[in-house]
DNA sequence: ACCCATGCATGACT
DNA sequence: CAGTCATGCATGGG
């Protein structure tokens, strides 16, 4: 498990930059401007279609970017709403520290523990192919797990180890190319997690 | 991008 | 200490 506070993380096929950000007092403000100003997706918008049945995300999420962007996953398409000026903000900081630019950001609050995400790739059309995604934690800080697509599944082509990171208060985690083309990430249910986080990935969509 | 059933792993207890 | 049990968590199939 990755705790250190700078690092970057090569492997096989694997691009990340590990850094913290925000110090935890400043990280703290802006978690508690987050919690103020965000209004989540409900109905529709907070469903996915599995397997022909709709489902609740078990955490929730909102999209914010340039005006005409939209995020699709699923059979939802979720609108991007107009930049504010504390993303704007928190956008500016990332794009000076990190020397990309970004258009669209997926915001996804986990309530406690018990809200997650599951093994997926940032792989949806409209994302820019090469681009990296910035992944900005806050809040409780929660377990992050990438698999190699060759190590899933019952029937594994082969044995490649998990790449696990702690994601803290005020962290930057960089995907960068071709990352998100091989492993699968997650944010794995942890149900001593009791507080609430909130992660932002910044995108750029063409 | 989920949920559920199942089974393995871990740890408390005695 | 080792066996039992409860719980947590990963996994695979729908």
């Amino acid at each position: 498990m990755i705790r250190q506070g700078r690092q970057k993380l090569r492997g096989e096929n694997f691009n990340c930059d590990y850094t913290v950000l925000y110090r935890p007092s400043v990280a703290s403000t802006l978690f508690q401007a987050c919690e103020e100003e965000f209004v989540y997706n409900t109905g529709d918008l907070a469903r996915v279609q599995i397997f022909g049945k709709y489902r609740d995300i078990p955490r929730k999420q909102v999209a914010f970017g340039d005006p005409g962007l939209s995020y699709r996953f699923s059979v939802v398409e979720i609108p991007a709403r107009p930049w504010s000026p504390l993303l704007r903000t928190i956008k500016d900081r990332i794009q000076e520290v990190t020397g990309q630019e970004f258009n669209f950001v997926l915001i996804n609050r986990y309530k406690d523990g018990l809200d997650y995400i599951g093994e997926h790739r940032d792989d949806e059309e409209g994302l820019v192919q090469n681009a990296s995604i910035a992944s900005l934690s806050l809040g409780q800080k929660r377990d992050f797990i990438f698999k190699h697509c060759d190590a899933r599944g019952k029937y594994k082509k082969r044995v490649v180890e998990p790449i696990k990171i702690e994601l803290e208060h005020g962290s930057l985690l960089m995907m960068n190319y071709p990352t998100n083309r091989f492993w699968f990430h997650s944010l794995p249910v942890r149900r001593k997690a009791t507080a609430a986080g909130i992660n932002m990935t910044f995108r750029k969509m063409a």
